[in-house]
DNA sequence: GAAATAGTGTCTATGAGACAGTATATA
DNA sequence: TATATACTGTCTCATAGACACTATTTC
């Protein structure tokens, strides 16, 4: 059978940018410069470049730089969306990623005009099916959040027990008890403390230990 | 910008079948019937069909039918693999399909010449990158095996909890405590009795209650 | 009644949440 | 010294595994 016996899909990629701004989980979004849906808010994604790309994550990486100046993130497919009604311009494949964006890099972000922080739940009436993706995004780093490495991911390198235990409430949107994380956490043996001390950046009274991801771990395969 | 700018990227399905097969996790292979590969054993797969697929979901439940006769599965999205370099004739991605077939349904899909059953550890030395989506297959189901529902489809629609107990230690290929695993699969409950006995297909002594999965229930979000 | 599988009850170890208490910095 | 956050220790409750026990059928 000839393979192009059949009108082709168009194959594409987007991304979920996330990240925590004023304690809430938030989703950035570019304004659109080219038709369709020219103008409007939107996830950032592009056509999958044949003699560049070596796999779709390398096109997520690549919009991720071009499009929003977001290098070295933690990008991780999501799923793929498909059909010939999720895009006006015809049968579409959208391989979806999302990435977590440290919260030192988000200033660096937003100096580029067209960019937009937005939280997670504000973040609806998108154009084409990127309600579903975001929700989607959401619900996996809830879920893998429960028991992963993940939401340290939303930090810069260096941060408290402190600040990971906020950020784990953030992302998975409820309560954690304190005592349980810090045992819980030293245990799960993905953090390395560092020799030195860090004040939090308010009005704070004692400063806490600092401590970084181990290099190189993660609980996750990294395939695309 | 033109979206035919640039050469495009092919797009496929391809579907990792799973059955259990004295008590072993086993895949589905077919021979291949074209090139490339012709003749060797690989996953079932094909192109998108514009005018007929609503989904690659659709594609994944096509194929199944038609290459192997294999309908009304459990069918879920796994992952997209794609590079210039997984196929032979250029750049493609795949978006990959597992899916659980029950025992009852095996017996038929062996009629058809040129289908496998295979356990998945004997699953090696596949064409394309159809290594990495077994192995990626099995991950999947061993890791959400541990609290889903899921390897109860590998059973027909009516079963004991003996088998369902079987069924889960042979897909997470470790012993389970037996009095735990009932009460756990009770507070679960995503089973119903049935009124009425059955018998173990052995030369068994006492038979045993009869469950199905109530109708419906699901842990999971079924989007494609 | 023997055998074999089905199903139940109970003890114990582990782990998480609750919460009180201690430690160390700033102002 | 007052205060705010960092960090620790202990109690209790829930849950899973171990394992012994009972139940019901076939042969």
């Amino acid at each position: 059978m000839d393979k192009h016996e059949f009108e082709r899909a168009d194959l594409m990629v987007d991304v979920i940018p996330l990240t925590i701004m004023e304690d809430r989980l938030c989703v950035v979004l570019a304004d659109r410069v080219s038709e369709p849906y020219a103008g409007r808010r939107a996830l950032i994604g592009g056509y999958v470049h044949i003699p560049d790309d070596r796999s779709c994550g390398d096109t997520a990486r690549r919009v991720l730089e071009q499009k929003a100046g977001m290098r070295d993130v933690y990008v991780e497919q999501l799923s793929t969306f498909s059909g010939p009604d999720r895009d006006p311009r015809g049968w579409t494949a959208s391989v979806a990623y999302y990435c977590l964006i440290p919260l030192t890099s988000i200033e660096d972000v937003l100096i580029r005009p067209g960019l937009h922080v937005v939280p997670v739940g504000e973040a609806t009436g998108l154009p084409f099916d990127h309600d579903t993706m975001v929700a989607a995004a959401v619900s996996r780093v809830r879920g893998k959040g429960a028991y992963s490495d993940l939401p340290a991911r939303l930090l810069p390198q260096e941060f408290s027990l402190g600040e990971l235990h906020r950020t784990y409430e953030i992302v998975l949107g409820e309560r954690i008890d304190e005592s349980s994380f810090r045992r819980k956490i030293v245990e799960r043996d993905f953090l390395e403390q560092i020799d030195g001390l860090m004040k939090t950046v308010e009005g704070a009274k004692r400063p806490s230990q600092a401590y970084r991801l181990r290099p190189g771990f993660s609980i996750f395969d990294r395939r695309f």
